[in-house]
DNA sequence: CCTAGTCGGATGACAAAA
DNA sequence: TTTTGTCATCCGACTAGG
């Protein structure tokens, strides 16, 4: 089975990938710096159902953890130690031989961070990624060997070329190879680390497999586009970059063919090149700031000079009218960030590399995306990578402010394509700061009838009766998921009434700090109120009484979790041309359904929806608004992580692939408003975001067969 | 058990001041 | 150039009452 290039470019975005290839290679973990992130569960989320055998062939064998991927030494480096501090610690420690990824070509098989698995002396703690029976192979039971080698067995090829000295015999092989190996592989494989245990070699198999695949297909080479990720501020990343005194990350070099080896063989010259494409530059511009420094020049000016070059390129591809839009202000930013970080590393070069995770990505000022309706087309112009164009378009969302680097990552797994920053005040009377990465076309976008109010009053005009002089606000800010206190605007008509009209400054300035933060409005003599859920629906562009049904709060919830109508049907608008006879959409995180909203107010008809929401009353919200208003087909699905490849592979044939896939995934843990849980894209909700990305691949490998 | 109400900081961007 | 201040933000733990 290929990996796609997603695959790839996760691994390049997080540390580490667990893929589970006995449930159609659902992503089960994602290892980052901060912990094993399980993808397994959602909150709230029924368990899955039980899950139909694979179908795709070869048929996957079952293991239990099946392919690791790490991207970087570092990357490599943790996961051992992560895996080492885990309850959820495997039977066999994973030795991390780690190559990174984007050195494939040059080191062909070695491309991918390779795990090997070794025994541990420590079998009480078994790994257990899931707490059903798939922890334990059934297919190939007889290749086991639960009393494999301990941990001093580090694997060595004895004298006849055959891992420990031990030939295999022939049934063994004949095993492998029925599973799809081809014999070549599996006598390489067993000569690497032996087959005592036959879970290790599986995993180094199917790395195999997986590389070679890659290989055969000519990606990922050095001039990829995709950089790697390197997080920043960690001792195992200086470990790492400081290359020359330990290639392995820290990793003990027990094994004798360690990157030092290969990297002593090269020149200065190729040196520098593989120093500055193992910070994640191209190798062509490591070799053209060479060429324009001098083979002599330090690492560091190498990589000003890289940075310089990649900022005017990117100056060139995407410029604006408006100085934000990833113009001039980022290419000032970037040799600023380039200079910082250089200074904050004590002028070394190890730390410098091009806009890693750990940075922010720059927002624009103003806030418009690529343009707004009624305004020219900005000049901007972007290429996609071939794998990114569609069809299927898909249209992915989150907040705006996330955490530092958020926007890099998912960038990263989405192609990198730059999102489309649009603060929805352009588009309506409310602010809403959302990133919007999708492969749409931007010209010819189309405004939807009749417009959105643009001004507080021209939404409520009968505001105005009690609006204050001294308050100015035009607009309302974000509207949230929950209001304010009933005592809050008690205290705040308590302030008022007991001062002079107009009140002192200092109430002034409290009363209107808080009517900001909560979106209050005048309702009578210094009275404020929130909005309320009907008022909420209109702002954001859904019919009157939407979300009528359940209780307020629900609604407030669902309200302010979801999209802006307008400003998702503007970016939507481009494919009422290109798809007259309706759309079939795959809608991930649907909520109270904002992305059906809008095609419907498009005028789009949605031929078929396969709707994916955890929440019962969103769900309930979408089902009543669908059978009032489409005829089209409408499937419903709990749980984002029961939508396996064989059911979406199905909903490919039935509905001839999908057009559009849709969906903003949880921000909880990114958004500025959560006191407690502002984990970033690890957290528990917002990790979600990797199932979009997993759905989205499966997507294309699915329709990439029809 | 469910619903509604109340209350409580952190983060990052930006601008102004030092 | 660095520090400080201001602003905005798809929230969650806890409690009370039904």
């Amino acid at each position: 089975m290929p990996l796609s290039s997603n695959l790839h470019a996760a691994a390049g975005a997080a540390d580490c990938f667990f893929f589970d290839r006995s449930r159609s290679c659902r992503l089960v973990c994602i290892a980052q710096r901060d912990g094993l992130l399980p993808c397994q569960k959602q909150r709230g989320a029924e368990e899955p159902a039980p899950l139909p055998s694979p179908t795709r062939s070869p048929p996957p064998p079952t293991i239990p953890l099946s392919l690791v991927f790490a991207p970087s030494a570092a990357a490599a480096a943790v996961v051992r130690s992560l895996l080492l501090r885990s309850r959820r610690r495997p039977r066999a420690l994973p030795r991390i031989r780690s190559v990174p990824l984007f050195t494939a070509e040059r080191e062909g098989q070695r491309g991918s961070t390779m795990v090997d698995w070794l025994s541990d002396s420590d079998d009480s703690d078994k790994f257990e990624w899931e707490s059903d029976a798939e922890a334990e192979p059934s297919s190939a039971p007889a290749l086991r060997n639960l009393d494999a080698a301990g941990p001093s067995t580090l694997v060595r090829q004895g004298s006849n070329g055959w891992a420990n000295g031990e030939a295999p015999p022939n049934s063994l092989i004949e095993g492998y190879v029925g599973m799809g190996f081809t014999e070549e592989m599996v006598v390489k494989g067993i000569k690497e680390i032996g087959h005592n245990d036959a879970n290790a070699l599986l995993e180094l198999l199917l790395t195999y497999q997986a590389i070679g695949d890659d290989t055969a297909v000519g990606n990922y080479s050095t001039s990829c586009s995709i950089p790697q990720s390197m997080e920043d501020d960690s001792d195992l990343d200086s470990e790492y970059w400081d290359g020359d005194d330990d290639a392995d990350g820290g990793e003990p070099k027990s094994d004798g063919c360690s990157d030092e080896d290969f990297l002593q063989e090269m020149s200065e010259k190729d040196k520098k090149i593989n120093s500055l494409v193992a910070m994640g530059y191209p190798e062509d511009e490591a070799n053209k700031a060479i060429t324009r420094c001098g083979v002599d020049a330090p690492l560091s000016v190498l990589v000003d000079s890289v940075c310089a070059s990649q900022a005017a390129g990117e100056y060139e591809v995407i410029t604006g009218r408006c100085s934000g839009l990833f113009g001039g202000r980022k290419k000032a930013r970037l040799m600023e960030e380039s200079k910082k970080k250089r200074k904050r590393c004590g002028g070394g070069a190890q730390r410098s590399r091009p806009p890693s995770d750990d940075e922010s990505m720059p927002l624009p000022n103003p806030m418009v995306g690529f343009n707004l309706p009624g305004d020219m087309l900005r000049t901007v112009r972007r290429t996609l990578p071939k794998q990114a164009i569609g069809p299927p378009y898909f249209y992915y969302e989150n907040v705006a402010l996330a955490p530092k680097g958020t926007w890099n990552k998912i960038s990263r797994f989405l192609h990198e394509i730059e999102p489309e920053f649009v603060d929805s005040k352009y588009m309506c009377a409310a602010a809403r700061k959302r990133g919007y990465i999708h492969n749409l076309p931007y010209e010819n976008r189309k405004d939807i009838l009749p417009p959105a109010p643009k001004t507080i009053f021209e939404a409520f005009p009968h505001y105005k009766k009690w609006w204050p002089s001294w308050d100015h606000r035009k607009q309302l800010n974000c509207l949230q998921t929950s209001i304010s206190s009933a005592k809050l605007t008690e205290r705040i008509q308590h302030a008022l009434a007991s001062s002079s009209n107009p009140p002192p400054p200092s109430v002034q300035k409290y009363v209107m700090k808080e009517c900001k933060k909560w979106n209050l409005v005048w309702v009578g003599k210094n009275k404020v109120a929130a909005l309320d859920p009907a008022e909420y629906e209109y702002l954001l562009g859904f019919p009157r009484d939407h979300t009528r049904g359940p209780g307020k709060t629900e609604r407030y919830k669902s309200l302010g979790n979801s999209f802006q109508v307008d400003t998702v049907a503007w970016h939507l608008s481009v494919l009422k041309d290109m798809f007259p006879n309706g759309v079939s959409v795959l809608s991930l995180f649907t909520g109270i359904g904002g992305g059906e909203v809008a095609l419907h107010r498009l005028g789009i008809h949605m031929r078929a929806v396969i709707s994916v929401e955890i929440s019962e009353v969103s769900r309930r919200i979408l089902k009543g608004w669908w059978d009032q208003t489409q005829t089209g087909t409408l499937i419903e699905i709990a749980d984002v992580q029961t939508l396996t490849y064989d059911r979406i592979a199905s909903f490919v044939d039935r509905f001839g692939g999908f057009d559009l896939v849709i969906g903003g995934s949880p921000c909880n843990n990114l958004a500025g408003s959560n006191r407690h849980h502002r984990d970033g894209l690890e957290g528990e909700q917002s990790a979600l975001f990797f199932e979009y990305f997993r759905i989205l691949d499966d997507v294309k490998s699915a329709m990439s067969r029809m």
